[in-house]
DNA sequence: ACCGAACTGTCAGCTAGCCGACATTTCTGT
DNA sequence: ACAGAAATGTCGGCTAGCTGACAGTTCGGT
């Protein structure tokens, strides 16, 4: 992989920016790239060594396999995510893996001893990673009390309004979602039945909320929602 | 406040053990300490600067208030436990508050901004703060899936042991935890009603699993939970 | 020793949402 | 172009657990 790429891979991320234009230069930590397609199945937990993903483009579902050989979403990883272990404690979560949701991806990973490194050189980066890895906490936890405390259709608008946030293309009091999720995702991620999803769906269809459809998800009236 | 209480207060958390002797001592980002009595309100979150508190002795709960005005519990602090803003981005939030459970409390506290100097000072504590802070979010993502796919009884078992763990007396087979919380704060913690948390602890008992009382619940049988 | 407040215990009715079963539509590979 | 697979829709029965209502118990303060 050029040098060239790898330092424009790390630039553009947010983490990152408080490193100056030499330093990145000299980190080249990254030593994997990968590109896969819809469907694939990718097992990070299984490699030797523990590692940390970017995922560049398009969208992963994590999901771990529970004791009834049910599939269970983890976490949705977006263009721009970091994923893995980030709690850097190098204990694999047995039977979690990477399941491809957009028409392609690309990933790039580096060792985590390799990133522990960088982090101890770089105290200042050090830092902005634990912020970061504390507002996934936030966002973890928010999540946690809607369930607890919000019905399904709730936590539906929720979840599109959060992902309207990250991926919409907004056109004034409209937007746009490109859809890479099936319905069965979109329940599990809200916690809730496939069929309760599909019902909630049509009902906001029907209140004129949004357009359904397998590629995208329309909103006429974002302010409805 | 003494110097030498300071440095035995940092000097047996977990966290700061990666320093050394003299390093501790030179510290001295103690600003504040305070003790409290059993039903006690703490507002944290008002003080004008942002704090990071550590629990010197006994246990409390951080509680929110929702748009209804109901109280949810978001965390049970034990001793030992740092809390506050730890994901250090000082963005209070709002209507949240400390309630004292146990008997008394000692809780002492420094500015979030001598912290975040201090771990840039010292890489190797910013990196253990890191995996610590990962832990808490490895924690709660575990209720997390308990809540979705566990039934109440299970969450309730759950929860005993894991209190269990942490603060019960053990003598073979046997254990007893000192009970500081109500059945409503069970409730609340394993995201249920009191009734229906009345009716799981009353089966466990007729199990003869455990024996509650409100001092105190005692485990005949481990193996049994 | 007494009173009020907080906590514990129990019951019955109700409902959100799960689950299984099935029909229909859309996509994908050959 | 076609078959099979995957995704989407729809229905009705069922149940875990919520809610309200109330009674009994324990605790802390005066």
């Amino acid at each position: 992989m050029y040098e060239e790429l790898k330092y424009w891979y790390l630039r553009d991320h947010k983490l990152f920016r408080v490193l100056s234009f030499s330093q990145i230069k000299q980190l080249c930590i990254i030593v994997g790239f990968k590109k896969a397609a819809k469907g694939e199945i990718i097992y990070f937990s299984d490699s030797d060594v523990p590692r940390i993903f970017l995922l560049k483009r398009g969208a992963i579902k994590i999901v771990s396999v529970d004791a009834d050989g049910n599939e269970i979403i983890r976490e949705i990883i977006q263009k721009g995510d970091l994923f893995g272990e980030l709690e850097l404690d190098s204990q694999k979560s047995a039977n979690e893996y990477a399941k491809v949701l957009s028409d392609e991806v690309s990933i790039c990973s580096f060792l985590m001893s390799d990133f522990e490194d960088l982090l101890l050189r770089h105290p200042q980066l050090a830092l902005t990673y634990t912020k970061f890895v504390g507002l996934k906490m936030k966002r973890i936890r928010n999540n946690y009390t809607n369930l607890v405390s919000k019905d399904a259709k709730s936590r539906l608008r929720q979840f599109l309004l959060d992902w309207i946030e990250k991926e919409g293309k907004i056109e004034g009091d409209s937007a746009t979602l490109e859809n890479y999720l099936t319905q069965n995702d979109i329940a599990q991620i809200i916690c809730t039945s496939r069929q309760t999803a599909v019902q909630l769906l049509n009902e906001l269809e029907s209140d004129g909320i949004l357009s359904y459809s397998r590629r995208e998800i329309h909103f006429p009236k974002l302010s409805l929602l």
